[in-house]
Formats: structure tokens, C-alpha cells, sequence
DNA sequence: GTCTATAAAGTGATAGAC
DNA sequence: GTCTATCACTTTATAGAC
């Protein structure tokens, strides 16, 4: 509680090789239609054109697979919120971070949207130390200080970006104007609560 | 497009036997924790004492049970929409249908929200046209007139109240904290966009 | 409305050859 | 790093007795 002693430090540097990152690749795309649980080790296999085992040699249970895909999509705002902690309590900061949030979301689309709500996600980010420390670390910087109810904000803040992006309406949006839309919104609502 | 000519007409009225009702409230429980495709036939069997073939009895296919706990959840915010069409325009009924909807949220917390965000109940809700209908319904009394961008900005919240009372931290507060921080944001939310 | 039994297919996962 | 082959198990779904 009092002060989260979370240094800017990088968490998730994980290189990944080519064959690996070709099965995350397909994994993802995969996973954004038929869920974790409804993508199986043969699907992923049959879309890039190897057999179940030389999946199996990367990725020797489907957790660490899911683990890696995370990572991978966390990775992508690690960059932004080391420079929003390293320049703490700017708003200017957590203004940027928060269009980096957006920015993710908006090139994902459904990829990365639809990982967040599985509920084989939503065991591991619970489960895993690191992915806790990594949400408090995001939430702490786009809401300011973390009381409960700024905490709960932010959470929602991700719900309602994560939503439009998979919404069949915004589809036939191009990413210029959903990227304005999103951040109209996230920044009204975000300011709203918080100190 | 132009002018949906949506009479306030109730769409789900099914009645459900005892029977279906159990099998329905189980296999709400395990899909809030598993997902649809993490919730075979046979866990629902168990969970209520009775075998597969019985389940199947009631739902010959899996497609079947997951459109039946759809109707079920819809149902409870038909009243209230209905209520809402009639009394066109005013801002009052709006308000009233949005407290609603973050009533049954609150009030069913994982359950309710959980399915939402399911790969194949998203299938479903793309495929049956009676949803698609229903949504619309509900976006638009909830966000007045049915702009892109205004049906957007009530999908955000509908996301948004749905990831947070699955929130962990939603979880340690009680009912009436929670509906009265929900309603906070989502009227500032809903309030900021529309006509 | 519930049971037993069964079929056909798919699942996560491993062993061992190349 | 990829293959073939196999394991034990679970899945959806059906047939037919009570």
C-alpha cells in the first residue's frame, strides 16, 4: 500500500527467436477469435505450417505459451511508462503514456484486446508476480497516486478502450479517427476521478 | 441506418423450466471462471448432480445453452428498456435504464460481465439477429441518437462497467460503493458526447 | 427427465529418430 | 528445429433403456 517502492526498471526484455516468434504470432491471431482455451497447439501448428511437436519444443505447456504472448504485448508499453516514471508527477508524462496505451491498442486492434479478457489471462496475470507488478507500476502512473478508487478507474479505462477496439463499429473506423475518439474519451474520463 | 423502427417490443420472454434453470445457473458459475469453451457438459452435469446426457436433454447443442443464458441476461434489462422507449426522449428514462444496467451488473458482479467479453458469445451475438437488435435498442436510448461515434462511446461503457465489477478490487467493496462510483462515471461518461 | 453406454474426434503432452 | 508415432484423457454428441 503506502509507497510502492517500484522502480523504473525493465521487466520485460525477453528476445524471442524467429521460430518462436512466428508461433507467437499466429498463436495471437488465433487466440483473438477463438479464445486461449479454444486455440490448440494443432491450430497453431497447421497455420504456420509445422507439426503440434515443433510447437511443443518452444513452448513446453500451453501456460508458458500464453506467458511469452503477455509479455510480448506488455513489453510494448514498457518503453512509455519507464519514461512516465523517471519523470514523475508530470502530467505532460502520463499524458504521453496514456496515448502510448491508446496507440497499442489502436495497431492491435482485436490481437490484443481480446487476450485481455481471457480468462486463462486473467489466472496467469493474477498468478504471476511479475504481470502484478507491471499493472501497478501502469495503473500508479495513469492515475496518479493508487487509491482504490483511482485504481478501479484506470481499470475501467482499459475495459472501455479495449472494448472499442473489438467493436464491429469501430472496425470501419480508420486509425486516425479512432485514435482521436479514444483519446477524447480516456482523457475525460481519467481526469475526472483523480487528485 | 435513418430511422430504426424499433417498436418497444419485449424480444425475450422464454420461460425456462426447473430443469433448464439449473443447468443455466451452473453453467453461468463455471463460464464466469472458465470461459464458454473451458465449460464442458460433463463439469455442468457435476456441478449439479446429474449426467451429461441430461444436460444435452435440455440444450441439444452447446450453441443452444450459451444463446438460452444470453436471452436470460438480456431479459433482465428488457423491463427497464422498454420503459425507456416509451417515454421517448426524456432524459429522465435514460437515466433510469442506465441505473439498470449497473444494478445487474453489480447485483450478478463475474457472472454477468464475464460472458460478455467470451469469444464465442461474441460469435453468437454477431450471428443471432435478435441481439443485434436488442443492442441496439439499448445503445440508443442510452446514447440518444444512434451516431457511430455515440454507439461507440456506449459500448466503451458497457466495457467499462464490466471490467470493473470484475475487478479484483471492486470485488473487496460492497454493493451500494460500487453502484454509486459506476453511476458517477458512467453518467460524466455518457453525458460528455451526445447531443 | 434421467440414466448407461458408446462412438468419433480432438486435446495436452512425451519419446525418440533425423 | 522439425518430424512420426503414440499416450491417456476429455470433448461433443447420440442411441436406447427405465
Amino acid at each position: 500500500m503506502s509507497s510502492p517502492a517500484n522502480a523504473p526498471v525493465r521487466q520485460f526484455s525477453t528476445p524471442v527467436t524467429a521460430a518462436q516468434g512466428r508461433i507467437l504470432d499466429a498463436a495471437l491471431d488465433l487466440i483473438a477469435i477463438h479464445g486461449v482455451t479454444g486455440t490448440s497447439y494443432q491450430m497453431i501448428a497447421d497455420a504456420i505450417g509445422i507439426t503440434k511437436a515443433g510447437v511443443y519444443r518452444q513452448y513446453k505447456a500451453k501456460d508458458d505459451l500464453v506467458i511469452a504472448l503477455i509479455e510480448k504485448q506488455l513489453g510494448q508499453l514498457e518503453d512509455a511508462l519507464i519514461v512516465a516514471e523517471l519523470s514523475e508527477g508530470l502530467p505532460r508524462a502520463r499524458s504521453m503514456l496514456l496515448s502510448t496505451v491508446v496507440d497499442v491498442a489502436v495497431a492491435e486492434r482485436q490481437r490484443a484486446s481480446t487476450l485481455q479478457f481471457d480468462p486463462v489471462v486473467a489466472r496467469l496475470l493474477a498468478e504471476h508476480p511479475p504481470f502484478q507488478r507491471f499493472n501497478e507500476r501502469l495503473y500508479c502512473v495513469l492515475v496518479g497516486n493508487s487509491s482504490e478508487e483511482g485504481q478501479l478507474v484506470a481499470a475501467m479505462l482499459s475495459g472501455a478502450v479495449a472494448v472499442a477496439v473489438t467493436h464491429p463499429l469501430s472496425t470501419q473506423m480508420d486509425d486516425d479517427a479512432l485514435r482521436a475518439l479514444l483519446l477524447k474519451q480516456a482523457r475525460a474520463f481519467i481526469n475526472l476521478d483523480v487528485s
